[in-house]
RNA sequence: GCUCGGGUGGUGGAAUGGUAGACACGAGGGACUUAAAAUCCCUUGGUAGCAAUACUGUGCGGGUUCGAGUCCCGCCCCGAGCACCA
């Protein structure tokens, strides 16, 4: 008999992968309904230049497991990898080492590619993408055209998130929140650029409401909801004395109207522009917004301390009570949150601060019904935010707030100075990087500014040949001559591409439409395909995905349904998380600790089923576990055992009772795990019936044969060959999961604990039919039970059926 | 500050309100070996005991229950997300 190891050296996992690939046992089928299509999506990866890591490995792992489980289930699975190959990393190591992007790309993604295929992924590779292709970019343009069309997209100069050492815009989820660039660890600074937006915020209520119908975690739905940030108020008009001016403010509050004693602007906001020539003091105000202009996101963040400025010469009329108001500036208003400028009053803590600090007047207009909390708002000692009824409020007198929420709204409405109004924290996402490794922006722009789309069927608009990518904080493309003639030639003298590329996300947001139809030229995907295999049944990815990807991702697919081309508006109907696989230090893996583990070693080491089924046996996909070497070991000891079984197969029928009915267990136990995705469990217990086949003298071949199928989607290398030396011509892989038998996974015999006041006094074995009388009179003569009664006749005995009997005296 | 997760042996982790610690690692002991590696067998939450067994034990303090790691209330600690959003 060949050992296991044998087999690793003979380079046998590499035959059986040849073997599937020659075989196409992983093709995507062709015939297939909506009952028993699966469609599993492993996360689109970044091919970087370093290779796989460990937390790709976790992803595919899972994935392939899953899918070769639902595969042997009966399903028709569609599984494939592409890559999300533009972006920063790639450029800016092309900046360093003189290559050009797309060959060190290129270069990369054959690596990714056959590191993956030597983990044994089953992945249909004729499906196979890259964004940074021109048949894949094609359609991300006409994404961007299609938004165009809708009215989606539009041009706006804004202070935008600017990354000094990668000299490019960076979207708000890119910009950690201690204000530092995600990929390269740079503060971050504001600075007013022309951008192209996508209108996000327009879907989202539509993007709330979905979360309802799709099956993702709580906590992730959570974070969307809150990133979202819908909140419903009331803008409300406050005019400026002795003019014609207004100010428009966004409450949540509207009920305290008529406590709002002054007005706060952000600093950076237009309306102090608008104000200027009328603020006295303007010397010292210019003096605060130029101060809050340097300050960083970050210093603003810390900086909780409430200063501001008064705008000398001005005041506010409180439409409410027509009362004269002071106006200030300070950077606890947020130009870009509703429309830059507050009111400001009691019941609200910043504004309680900030009063307090300036001696502003404060106007309590609620009393709380606790008498001691009344007492301290009275006194302005505390600020009070919870419900309670109304004073010093007109017409608002006696209510609480809903109500009053509700008669204030109704009353700005009839005096045309506001109305009910929501509010969103989502800002529109801008799109627009002056970097060359990006998917260049499909407008075109004259000498007089006039821009107008770049007609659909001239998409393409391929990246230039002849960039000199150096950033220079100005986009690359604007140097590329044969980019800019190319134009010109086109559409005319004076005419311009937009030299700004589209943010990576615009790649990724739609990639796995794609997988359905790769090669086709005339859409971004068939009716046929995108109606045969959408939605995606299973899609696993990181957590850092929920606010970019995952959001872009359901407003593509809200978009594509309104335009028509399909049916469902929610792209992913079950989501899940990986953790992150950390070093052995229980640090996150990183260079700077030397931590890191590369997948490639393990497989070489110990074989891409010890590497797959480690990986899975850890913890829970969902968690956050160390890498530990010993475990790894763990793991290619128990195939090994697996391996050495055979040797115990025997011809003769000998009746092995005990070893089938628990492999009938097992196969009940793990069928459960792998449907709620806990491999961890499963594994242990094929763990568990490899130690007790191994007690056996000899082993019935079909109770190997189960194993060995219940072993396939985890190690299917050893799979196949185990099965081929028992002597089969055909693939495991194609076989059918086992199904357990009722009967077998019924006990005869039961072990029942006996509980005496809640702590365990001894166990009986018996009959599994035993009846409720006969389970009780049996506990009550065990020796030690009656030790412990003393004699006592027992207040009651409770019988949980097959598990206990509770004596309680 | 707010919002989620989480806290179980030496370690990673198991436990529909019903035998806490499955499975694995590590450790200790033994077998094989000239020796080591590999492999196999035994022990392994703590305390006491030769043992049967007893006490104790799931971050802390209460509660509900015949019975709580699991449910409820109040704390402590760790991790993550959001962070002046009016």
């Amino acid at each position: 008999m060949k050992t296991y190891k044998e087999f690793l050296e003979n380079k046998g996992e590499a035959k059986w992968q040849k073997y599937w690939e020659k075989k196409k046992l992983f093709k995507t089928p062709e015939e297939v309904t909506k009952t028993n299509k699966y469609y599993i999506l492993p996360q689109l990866p970044y091919p970087s230049g370093s290779g796989l890591h460990v937390g790709h490995a976790e992803v595919y792992s899972a994935c392939d497991i899953y899918a070769r489980y639902q595969r042997m289930k009966g399903k028709k699975v569609l599984q494939a990898i592409g890559w999300d190959s533009f972006g920063l990393p790639a450029e800016n190591y092309a900046i360093k080492n003189n290559v050009h992007p797309k060959i060190s790309t290129d270069k990369a993604i054959d690596n990714f590619r056959e590191q993956i295929k030597s983990l044994g992924i089953s992945v249909d590779w004729d499906k196979e993408v890259g964004a940074h292709n021109s048949d894949y970019y094609k359609w991300t343009q006409w994404f961007f055209l299609l938004f165009y069309k809708r009215g989606l997209v539009y041009r706006k100069k804004q202070a935008v998130n600017w990354c000094k050492s990668c000299k490019t815009v960076l979207a708000n989820d890119q910009v950690t929140s201690e204000g530092y660039c995600e990929r390269c660890d740079t503060q971050i600074i504001q600075k007013d650029m022309e951008q192209w937006y996508i209108k996000v915020t327009e879907y989202a209520d539509r993007l709330l409401e979905g979360l309802d119908k799709i099956d993702w975690p709580e906590e992730t739905k959570k974070r969307q909801r809150d990133w979202i940030g819908r909140s419903e108020g009331a803008s409300v008009e406050f005019k400026i004395l002795n003019s014609e001016f207004k100010i428009e403010v966004f409450t949540t509050r509207p009920d305290t109207l008529f406590g709002a004693t002054y007005i706060v602007l952000a600093p950076e906001g237009q309306y102090v522009q608008d104000l200027k020539d009328r603020i006295q003091n303007w010397d010292e105000v210019k003096k605060y917004i130029e101060a809050t202009s340097k300050k960083t996101e970050l210093a603003r963040q810390i900086d909780k301390e409430k200063i501001g400025v008064e705008l000398k010469g001005v005041k506010a009329i409180n439409p409410a009570n027509n009362e004269e108001i002071p106006i200030y500036i300070a950077d606890f208003v947020l130009a870009s949150y509703g429309t830059g400028a507050v009111f400001a009053d009691a019941h609200d803590e910043r504004d309680f601060e900030f009063a307090k600090k300036y001696n502003i007047p404060l106007l309590v207009t609620i009393k709380p019904d606790d008498e001691n909390e009344w007492k301290k708002v009275q006194n302005l000692e505390v600020c009070y935010e919870g419900d309670g009824v109304h004073f010093n409020s007109g017409f608002l007198d006696g209510l609480r707030i809903n109500e009053a929420k509700t008669k204030i709204i109704k009353w700005l409405e009839e005096k045309n100075i506001g109305k009910g109004k929501v509010q969103y924290k989502l800002r529109d996402w801008s799109v627009s990087r002056q970097r060359f490794w990006g998917a260049p922006i499909p407008m075109l722009q004259n000498e007089e500014g006039e821009m107008k789309p770049v007609p659909e069927e001239d998409l393409p608009i391929l990246l230039p040949e002849d960039v000199d990518f150096k950033p220079t904080g100005e986009s690359p493309l604007n140097y590329s001559k044969e980019f800019q003639e190319r134009a010109e030639k086109k559409y005319g003298k004076g005419w311009k591409y937009e030299p700004d590329t589209l943010d990576t996300f615009m790649c990724s947001s739609w990639y796995f439409f794609r997988y359905l139809d790769p090669k086709n030229d005339s859409a971004f995907a068939s009716p046929e395909a995108l109606k045969k295999w959408m939605p995606v049944d299973f899609y696993l990815g990181g957590p850092e995905h929920v606010n970019g990807h995952l959001l872009y991702s359901r407003f593509f697919t809200k978009v594509l349904f309104d335009a028509g081309y399909i049916d469902f508006d929610e792209p992913f109907k079950v989501h899940r998380h990986q953790g992150l696989i950390l070093g052995p230090d229980n640090r996150k893996m990183s260079k700077r600790w030397g931590n890191t583990i590369n997948p490639t070693d393990v497989v070489n080491q110990y074989g891409a089923d010890t590497m797959r089924m480690y990986e899975m046996f850890i913890g829970p996909l969902e968690d956050d576990k160390p890498w530990n070497e010993n475990g790894v070991k763990g793991v290619r000891r128990f195939l090994d055992k697996v391996w050495k079984l055979q040797e115990k197969v025997g011809d003769e029928k000998k009746e092995d009772e005990r070893i089938e009915k628990l492999t009938h267990k097992v196969i009940k136990k793990a069928s459960e795990d792998l449907e709620t995705l806990g491999f961890n469990t499963a594994i242990a217990e094929m763990m568990k019936i490899v130690n007790e086949m191994n007690k056996e003298e000899s082993l019935q071949l079909a109770t190997y044969s189960l194993l060995l199928r219940l072993l396939t989607p985890f190690a299917p290398h050893m799979a196949e060959e185990l099965w081929s030396i028992l002597g089969h011509k055909d693939s495991i892989c194609i076989q059918s999961w086992p199904e357990y038998d009722e009967n077998l996974v019924k006990d005869d015999e039961l072990t029942i604990v006996v509980q005496i006041n809640g702590k365990l006094r001894g166990d009986m074995t018996v009959s599994a039919d035993i009846s409720e009388d006969d389970a009780k009179k049996q506990a009550l003569e065990i020796e030690n039970v009656v030790k412990w009664l003393e004699g006592k006749e027992p207040k009651k005995v409770i019988y949980v059926k097959g598990k206990l009997v509770s004596i309680v005296v």
